[in-house]
DNA sequence: TCGTAATGTAGACAACGTCTACTTTATTTA
DNA sequence: TAAATAAAGTAGACGTTGTCTACATTACGA
């Protein structure tokens, strides 16, 4: 706050600049680029200096997935206050095609969210932030099974199908081999998200 | 044919025990554990050999997911076989409930199947395999199309949507974390997977 | 039968993750 | 304020990995 670049110990905060730094190469690069010794290559630091933030890399991992559904979840709650819509229909669409969005805008930091790596070593941080969206999402869909959606379909169930159309079209078309295959042509990426959903989530007739 | 362990060569064919084994590790220790040096000690063979075989790891791994693939293609098309219908929606979803039934039987395996790593450094062999899966299942969306399901939505739309629920579902499963977040309780396997299908692909009110 | 290509071996190399001992700076405390 | 202690960064080492090269062995076609 005192100046512009505080720099309170050594470095600065070198923990906030390395995520920062594998967020890059990873949207860059993808996941496969990333090293400790590369990203400390990079702020200009000894090979040995994110092992006193990190205790191994798994965990840099672990951190950066956190931030990632930290995004996710904070995507689709914004897209569904923008709806501007008291309409549970209607909100749960926005957040569907939100998460969709941010998936397809951030596809190799999405890949990440999925990776074996990730998920096998996964710190209680990061179980926590994913149960943390798991259960924003559940909740609105139990909304809209209130107003009449789907009503004798189990909740959990009907949040596992909720969830998998996002989940699944955004990794389907992530991955640029199928891209091609499942997309139709000649059509842009919001009008794509758009349809996939109105399919899970049918907006109101109104 | 000749004798129980016939040796061509050196070693027997190497190529395909390095596979096979490779793909053991994946399904036991996960795709992280897997080296092709560790791979090359179990077979008793130099750890230079595989590369005789193989250009690089990516190489490997590109193969492992052909295989990985036209197993899913093999499940989908024999649950849709056993289905003994030849009503196209029936068969669309059997062909639903096998392809997500292997995924959670083999989940190292289907992971590895959308691994970063897989997917940027993909063989041509790999791409053909997956676009041929992508085929066979816009074809049996396109049967359950013409006999009226959604008959208005463009064929890569539907197919896409149609893909995304078992994709998306076996991959939200797979992860140990979501996984008891979207599992409804005392619900087997079978019957969730049940359930999930016949909300994209319900059947015939017969 | 012989030469050539295929296959496997052994050694080397750079890069990586991670550990350890050490140095430098910041913070706490007496 | 001065000394002690903790935090943060450095330098070097170790074992492991992927991959390259030169060399040895085996299979197979001319």
């Amino acid at each position: 706050m005192s100046s512009t670049t505080a720099k309170p110990y050594h470095h600065g905060n070198l923990r906030a600049e390395i995520v920062q730094r594998a967020v890059e190469v990873i949207d860059s690069e993808g996941i496969e680029a990333l090293t400790l010794r590369g990203v400390a290559r990079d702020l200009g630091v000894s090979h040995g200096a994110p092992n006193r933030h990190f205790r191994n890399k798994q965990a840099l991992l672990s951190e950066i997935a956190a931030e990632g559904w930290t995004e996710v979840k904070r995507a689709t709650l914004h897209a569904a206050i923008e709806s501007g819509s008291d309409d549970p229909l209607i909100r749960l669409n926005a957040m569907g095609r939100g998460y969709m969005r941010w998936a397809l805008n951030h596809r190799p930091l999405f890949r990440t969210l999925f990776h074996p790596d990730v998920m096998r070593f996964a710190t209680s941080e990061l179980r926590s932030v994913m149960s943390d969206f798991a259960d924003s999402v559940q909740e609105a869909v139990a909304a809209t099974q209130v107003a009449g959606r789907h009503p004798d379909v189990p909740l959990p169930l009907l949040t596992l199908y909720t969830n998998s159309v996002p989940t699944g079209a955004a990794l389907l078309l992530v991955d640029p081999i199928l891209e091609g295959e499942m997309r139709a042509d000649g059509v842009d990426q919001e009008t794509l998200i758009e349809q996939v959903i109105n399919l899970v989530v049918p907006l109101p007739a109104s």
